[in-house]
DNA sequence: TAGGCCATCTGGTCCT
DNA sequence: AGGACCAGATGGCCTA
């Protein structure tokens, strides 16, 4: 790591501590020390700059520890999805497309398996659609597999179209951002 | 070398 | 006040 958190830089570590007399630039000033108050209010500035600069330390770990975990979301999100082996790793985005658009195609498949069933079972679950910004169910009822759309898709397409191509219910969107 | 992807930093905003 | 989340900026690495 090329940013390990700096040692603490708080009241406890910092040289006017317990007992000075502008630890805290709040505080009143007792009479004698009026004059000199600029002088103490430059170290209680620098201070507070300390301050400042230990919790930046500190948020910047917690962002990289947060960025660490979604990374790790998303690789066990691929080890889920079903990529042949030399494939190279699929980027953040397209494995967000792929299980988006993997999703859909069981769901699309379990439908015509069992059409029936799986009805019933998303009467009481809104899962038809992926995509909650589908403007109706029908919109989803009718959409086709982007594996087997005549037009532009069909069995015969690569692995890539299948990742990086929006399905038709994302087309509706303006964007795959929409989605995320 | 340009463009894509990524990690990290940073400041702003919202929430507890 | 401090943490979580977010988006923009930046720089490094890799590949066509």
């Amino acid at each position: 790591m090329p940013c390990s958190p700096a040692p603490s830089a708080t009241s406890e570590g910092c040289p006017m501590g317990e007992g000075f007399p502008f630890a805290n630039a709040r505080e009143p000033l007792c009479k004698k020390q009026k004059g000199k108050r600029t002088r103490f209010q430059a170290k209680s500035d620098l201070t507070v700059i300390k301050q400042k600069k230990n919790r930046r330390i500190k948020a910047n770990d917690r962002e990289r520890n947060r960025m660490h975990n979604l990374n790790s979301a998303l690789d066990a999100l691929r080890n889920v999805l079903p990529t042949f082996p030399d494939d190279a790793k699929l980027t953040k985005i397209e494995t967000l497309r792929f299980a988006h658009n993997y999703i859909w195609a069981l769901s699309e498949t379990l439908r015509m398996a069992e059409p029936g069933i799986y009805n019933l079972a998303h009467q009481d679950m809104d899962l038809t659609s992926p995509n909650s910004n589908c403007s109706s169910s029908s919109d989803w009822e009718s959409l086709y597999s982007p594996l087997s759309q005549s037009d532009s898709h069909s069995p015969t397409h690569s692995m890539d179209d299948f990742i990086s191509q929006p399905l038709p219910c994302a087309r509706h969107s303006t964007s795959f951002s929409e989605f995320l």
